[in-house]
DNA sequence: CAGTATCCTGTCCGATACTG
DNA sequence: CAGTATCGGACAGGATACTG
C-alpha cells in the first residue's frame, strides 16, 4: 500500500516479502491462526500500539490476507478472519516454527503444529507434486521459472550442478 | 547481534523473525540457495549498497546462518555458504515461493521449486510427522507448547475447538 | 470496544566516497 | 575484489491522548 518496495519485482519471494515483510504482520498471521480476531485481541496479545495494529491491519486487508467483518450491529463490533489467501499462508508459518523450534530455542518448545484432530505432531515436508514422495532437502534447487532473466537461469544451472555433485559442500558446518 | 527485539520471546516464529525478520535476510539466502557466495554476487544481483549487505551477512554469519570461508589466499578471496542451520531454512523460502506464486503473480512465474535430480516440481506440504500422511491444512493449529502461558493455551483450545466445529468459517471468502 | 490523531525516536536503508 | 566510513532521508514502530 503505501511502500512498494519490491512490489514489482518477478521473484515471488520478493513479492510475498513485500506483503507479508513486516515483522508484525507474521506475528499478527501467526495470532489469527490461533484463533484471534477482534482489535483488542491482537493488541493485548501482541503489546503493540494500536496505531501500528490499525496500521498492518489495514495492510493485511488491502493485501486480500484478512477481511473485516462486522459480527455484531448494536454496538457494531468487527473482527479480522482469514480469507483463503490468509490461510495458505500457514505453510509459511509452520516452515518458520518448525525452524524455530529446531534452531533457536533452548529446548523450551513453545509452540507445535499439530493435527486437530488427534493431536499428533505436524512437519513441514517438501515432496514431488506428481508423486506425493519426499524430496531430500539437498536436491531441491530454486529454479527460475519463465520470467526469470538469463543471469538467473544461468547461476540456477550453476547452483544445480554443484549440489548434485558435490553434496558434501553443502552439509558442511563452519570450522 | 545489534538488535533484540524478540530474541528472548518463547515464540518460535517470534525468535525466527528475530534473526531473519529483514527483508534483505530472506532475500540474500534466497540468493544463496541459488548458488551466490561472494560479496558481489550477491551485491549485483540484489542492487543493494556495501554497506548493508556488509552488514546483512555479517548478522547472518552471527547467528550461525551463513559462514565466512576464504577460498583463495592471494589475494585473499572469500565467500559466504550455508551452514546446516541456513540448509534448515529451505522449506521457509519454498513455503513463501510457494505462496507467492499461488497469490501473488499474474501467471510469469519465475522462480520454481524443483528436484535437481529430475526437474520435476516440489511442493511444501504439511504432514503427520509420524505417519508421513498429508494433513489438510484447516486440521492444523498452531498449539502452544510447553513453555507458553496459560492465556495461550485457553486460546488455541478454543481455535481448535472452533476449526474443527465450524469448517466452513475457515474457508469462507469475503463477500 | 475499536479504533484515530499526534508526536517522537530509532534504525533500516540508500548513496557516495574511500581503502587494502 | 571485498569491503569500511560517513551522511541523510524515510518510515517502521513506541507512547500518549482522544472519540464514537
Amino acid at each position: 500500500m503505501q511502500k512498494t518496495r519490491f512490489s514489482d519485482a518477478p521473484c515471488p519471494v520478493a513479492r510475498a516479502l513485500d506483503r507479508v515483510g513486516e515483522w508484525w504482520s507474521i506475528l499478527i498471521l501467526r495470532d489469527a491462526f490461533q484463533g484471534l480476531s477482534r482489535f483488542d485481541e491482537f493488541q493485548q496479545s501482541l503489546g503493540m500500539s494500536p496505531t501500528l495494529l490499525a496500521r498492518r491491519l489495514k495492510d493485511l486487508v488491502a493485501h486480500g490476507i484478512l477481511y473485516k467483518e462486522r459480527y455484531q450491529t448494536r454496538p457494531a463490533r468487527y473482527h479480522y478472519l482469514l480469507t483463503e489467501r490468509g490461510n495458505d499462508f500457514l505453510p509459511v508459518l509452520a516452515a518458520l516454527s518448525q525452524w524455530g523450534n529446531n534452531h533457536l530455542t533452548d529446548g523450551d518448545v513453545c509452540a507445535l503444529l499439530v493435527d486437530g484432530r488427534n493431536d499428533r505432531p505436524i512437519q513441514v515436508q517438501l515432496v514431488n507434486r506428481d508423486t506425493q514422495q519426499p524430496v531430500p532437502p539437498q536436491f531441491i534447487t530454486l529454479a527460475p521459472g519463465p520470467a526469470a532473466s538469463d543471469g538467473i537461469h544461468q547461476r540456477a544451472e550453476l547452483m544445480r550442478q554443484r549440489r548434485l555433485a558435490d553434496l558434501p559442500e553443502f552439509t558442511k558446518e563452519p570450522s
